[in-house]
DNA sequence: GAATCATAAC
DNA sequence: GAATCATAAC
């Protein structure tokens, strides 16, 4: 089976992925990026065969699909923050989060992206990862459905655009052209910026 | 001036260059690798005009040299290992520490690497940069000067072995073959594993 | 040396 | 989607 549908078996049997499960019912599940683009980033899948093929762009059209996903949107942005809290001392709102789709996912099954807003991980290796998740490439969830006509709906001309966008910091928006390196460089500093205005005293304690 | 010199203002003037410098006198100085590929990665480089533009594979034929550089190295391993205890907690031995030279070097000054072990580090990006490290393509520097025979001088086949070699664990051997993101994984593991065997206890407390 | 970009093969 | 490899231009 094509690496495309690499997140089948996150739907068919979520009990054997172990702790890349963050949450799972009946009808969805919530599963930890393998990838992440972001200190926290998450994947929501319908699990239902049919749904699970549509098109992100026009998969929310069904409104009681829209209607369910959002309300477990609404918890999963809970835990985002609470993660957030627990495990970097950083104290966020749910702006913090963004939540959409690609124009053209990479993978087949229907998902939808959850993730902190940082874009700060070692996962985050070249400008199309970047401007994946930067530019109108990615579709912010309250968007959905497309209207048929959207230019978002080229798939050509969505692609491009993660080629071509300059670089620019989510943060403060400096424009860094084709440096992603220096970008890299940028929001690493600015995510310990965050980290550090929480005035975190850490000791460290040899025991043995 | 072209790339190969950007070492040259780092012995002509290091109180410029803040604080890269770990150690300077007359006649030598030590930097910090800026693109280190270790946890700890530095540079020993001579100051004295001439013998900066020697080659490292016959530099050290000069005894004096030899021995002098031979003696600050005593000197910046003590400060490697100190400073491996300080911020990371690992208690380590001078076997940890790797010291030689690159039998082709892309900076033209003549420059003594001394590093970690680990390879452990976010610059560490591909096959190349591990195999200058790991392969006869690093020259210990206890093996300098090279007899002039020696096939480590023939430049095309050491650069050869850093494209071609395989990738193996420095610590247990494990063959990654052309692997590099696996191999890198495994060395991050490796390192934490190092890290946690010191049992560190980290209390974080919030003070804001 | 770093870094950007393109390109197979999975 | 990831990952390896090659290639300019600095």
């Amino acid at each position: 089976m094509s690496f495309r549908f690499a997140l089948e078996r996150y739907i068919k049997d979520p009990d054997s992925q172990g702790d890349a499960i963050i949450y799972k019912d009946e009808k969805y599940v919530v599963i930890k990026d393998k990838f992440n683009k972001s200190v926290i980033h998450y994947l929501l899948l319908p699990r239902d065969k049919n749904l699970t093929k549509l098109n992100p762009l026009s998969a929310f059209e069904d409104d009681i699909l829209k209607k369910e996903v959002e309300e477990l949107i609404r918890k999963v942005k809970v835990m985002i923050l609470e993660r957030l809290q627990r495990e970097f001392g950083i104290e966020e709102t749910e702006e913090f989060i963004k939540v959409g789709v690609h124009s053209v996912p990479s993978m087949a099954n229907l998902h939808v992206h959850l993730l902190t807003k940082d874009m700060n991980s070692e996962r985050m290796k070249h400008k199309k990862h970047y401007n994946s998740f930067t530019t109108k490439f990615f579709v912010d969830f309250d968007e959905l459905p497309l209207k048929a006509d959207d230019k978002s709906s080229e798939a050509h001309v969505m692609e491009n655009l993660t080629k071509t966008s300059d670089l620019k910091c989510i943060y403060c928006g400096e424009n860094f052209s084709n440096k992603f390196a220096q970008l890299k460089k940028h929001l690493t500093k600015e995510f310990e910026k965050k980290c550090r205005s929480k005035k975190r005293k850490i000791e460290v304690i040899e025991i043995d």
